[in-house]
DNA sequence: GGAGTAAAATACCGAATGGTATAAAAATGA
DNA sequence: TCATTTTTATACCATTCGGTATTTTACTCC
């Protein structure tokens, strides 16, 4: 169907620069798809974000959360996740998630469900990933799970959003370094 | 004057909400100020906007540099932005260098570049900063000045951007001990 | 091939945007 | 007091937005 293919045009456009910057008829424009099919489809401009909100979970997010479920150690963990919010260059025009969360007031309901649903659902990952650490002795003492899966969701986002905004891999993976570092045991030491 | 008055409006109605989502009309219409006094004292919205970063420059950031400049040790200088940043009540609906620099591709010109200045500006009163602490002995070994510069400047915007999102002042104030704690020489002890 | 139906394209709508021309009003000078 | 000039207010313009009504095309079934 050409709805489809709107909805990858959408995902790409609204990943690429600003959900809020793209006009629906900017999308149809863009897909070759008439406004009238694209709101048969997708009922909404909500409609349409939610769906390719949808579509952004499924084919990026999940490697996110899969890198917390592979079970690894606390540090190869870390340097994973550091790996991909760095480095992976899927990331390099930013997150989708974090770019509609940091502008969510301007998002119509189901999409901002969705993102609140998505954000649960984040902490609730990193959450388990850090308790299971914790209870393997590796976080840092005095660590609430609770805070350290906030905090460790929150770099995440800032590293991700800086490497959008231009600042280059290697210095986003230093500070990201520095950042996560707390959240060991040992102590982090200091980055080279 | 009228568009005195018109300029104090506008700053808070870009600093309390976002200011891509405030219009020029909405700004005549609170500060009872026709539309074309308002052109005719600033210009455009661009000139508009870019003077009310002007005075919140003067009047807000000016704060957060004297902190900087007040030549405390590393420890209570730390504490003291993160005061700042987690427990001002004036940052409490975020802050509004830090919302147009999220937003800059928004932006007319004049008001980008005036971004720009308090960003570079920023950057070298942090660094300034941590120099001094550095040759007094007081950084963690190993950090390069530059890159731990723009380690707390980001940590500090991130800091106000959840505080404006709802989140807690205490779990702010939380995250960013943690985050800032690897600045310290001694190396961060676990926050409570 | 022709009737009926499903889809698509064009053209349109009302609202809101930044910005301005014009008309009304107020203040100033003689 | 009258004329001039400056400031203010109303009304308007062109464009863009999300969303639809209408018309035209294409396809199916008999």
């Amino acid at each position: 169907m050409k709805a489809d293919k709107a909805l990858g045009v959408a995902l790409t456009a609204y990943w690429r620069g600003d959900p809020a910057d793209v006009s629906v008829n900017a999308i149809c424009q863009l897909a070759g798809v008439s406004k009238p099919s694209l709101y048969r489809e997708f009922g909404s401009e909500d409609g349409l974000k939610r769906a390719a909100l949808d579509r952004y979970a499924d084919e990026a997010l999940s490697d996110l959360f899969a890198i917390l479920r592979r079970g690894g150690g606390l540090e190869e963990t870390l340097d994973a996740l550091i790996d991909f919010a760095s480095a992976d260059p899927r990331m390099e025009s930013g997150c989708l998630f974090y770019k509609m969360r940091a502008g969510k007031h301007r998002l119509g309901p189901r999409t901002r469900a969705r993102v609140d649903e998505i954000d649960l659902a984040a902490r609730a990952g990193y959450a388990a990933f850090l308790q299971a650490r914790d209870e393997a002795g590796e976080l840092r003492d005095g660590l609430s799970v609770e805070a350290a899966a906030a905090y460790l969701g929150e770099q995440i986002g800032l590293a991700i959003t800086q490497r959008a905004s231009g600042e280059t891999p290697a210095r986003v993976r230093g500070m990201m370094e520095l950042a996560l570092s707390v959240l060991k045991r040992g102590d982090g030491r200091a980055i080279e």
